[in-house]
DNA sequence: TAGGCCATCTGGTCCT
DNA sequence: AGGACCAGATGGCCTA
């Protein structure tokens, strides 16, 4: 027992050095861990530094390969191994949000508040890349309802409804969106004013009211995207400059190239049909086709319309 | 209170 | 051997 209370000393040890950011399953975890090495290992835990495999003549031969006795010295070394790994699985999975949240400052909007969820960002994205793309390929309207419908395509409702929203606040936010174009990608001043947002043909966002000032407003301009000087002015804040390629994998001939992995997704709620013609979802819906297919997502983007045809912040 | 989202730990697998 | 990557498990926080 003795020995079990002092394997639980360094386990205690290793776990309190991680930022205090550990969390009782964790331990229980480790603790389930521990004890099973300590019922087959704990005679050997007792003074011995030596890691050359014992035979016990007493117990019964297991099949298998031999387990190694769980010395001091291994135990450490496990120790050690565990936290490093942990941390540099931490310090990954940060790498990954950052490169997340650099990938929510690109979309058509941005709040510092109300962050996109992971899965919601990467939707989002993937409409992005899709509607710019067809501005490109088929000259489609920006400012024309069918862009604002393939960009909520699959999103929830909240995030369907904070798009729109973003969409329709009209030319006074572009005023806004210089100053926050500035003040979040660069942690300068935000404008000293507020402008708070309650959409007008929508029913209220879930999120409630959004203030201006926290969103990153940024207009389907083609320009911004394409232009590489304009993608480093855009990300030079806060990353160093994207040097790889800064086009979406676009076939010329107008399709996406990774038609089956974005299908996946997406013929989970909406018909993704003229745009991966490869996919046969049955339906007769192409891309106009509306959330009704799916009611969970089902979002008035007709009234969103209503109300965002009305504005122009989308024209020079 | 249930469900969604998230951060973290963990063990397995693959690669260098 | 050690690092990167991944997926499962777990618990906390928040919101409807």
């Amino acid at each position: 027992m003795s020995e079990m209370i002092s394997v639980h000393g360094w386990m205690e040890e290793a776990l309190s050095s991680q930022d205090e950011m550990n969390e009782a399953g964790q331990r229980e975890s480790t603790y389930d861990m521990l004890s099973s090495m300590s019922h087959e290992e704990n005679d050997s835990i007792d003074g011995e530094e030596d890691e050359e495999e014992e035979e016990d003549g007493e117990k019964p031969k297991k099949r298998g390969p031999k387990k190694k006795k769980m010395t001091k010295a291994r135990m450490e070394r496990f120790r050690v191994r565990r936290v490093k790994a942990n941390a540099r699985e931490r310090s990954r999975m940060h790498g990954l949000n950052d490169a997340l949240d650099n990938l929510r400052r690109v979309m058509p909007c941005y709040s510092k508040t109300q962050k996109l969820s992971k899965i919601e960002t990467l939707r989002l994205a993937r409409n992005y890349i899709w509607a710019l793309s067809e501005v490109l390929e088929r000259g489609q309207a920006t400012e024309g309802k069918g862009f604002l419908e393939m960009l909520c395509k699959g999103l929830s409702q909240p995030t369907s409804n904070l798009v729109a929203g973003c969409l329709q606040l009209g030319p006074q936010t572009m005023f806004l969106e210089k100053h926050e174009e500035k003040s979040h990608m660069c942690e300068s001043t935000l404008p000293s004013h507020t402008y708070t947002y309650q959409s007008p043909g929508l029913p209220s966002p879930p999120y409630g009211s959004i203030e201006a000032h926290h969103l990153h407003l940024k207009p389907p301009s083609f320009k911004s995207v394409v232009d590489p000087s304009m993608v480093n002015h855009t990300l030079n804040c806060t990353t160093p400059p994207y040097e790889g390629a800064l086009t979406p994998p676009l076939s010329i001939t107008g399709n996406f190239t990774l038609k089956q992995d974005v299908s996946s997704d997406m013929d989970k709620s909406y018909a993704f049909r003229s745009h991966y013609p490869s996919i046969g979802l049955g339906g007769t819906h192409g891309h106009g086709a509306h959330f009704q297919t799916v009611p969970r997502y089902e979002i008035p983007i007709d009234m969103a319309y209503e109300s965002y045809q009305h504005h122009t912040i989308f024209s020079e």
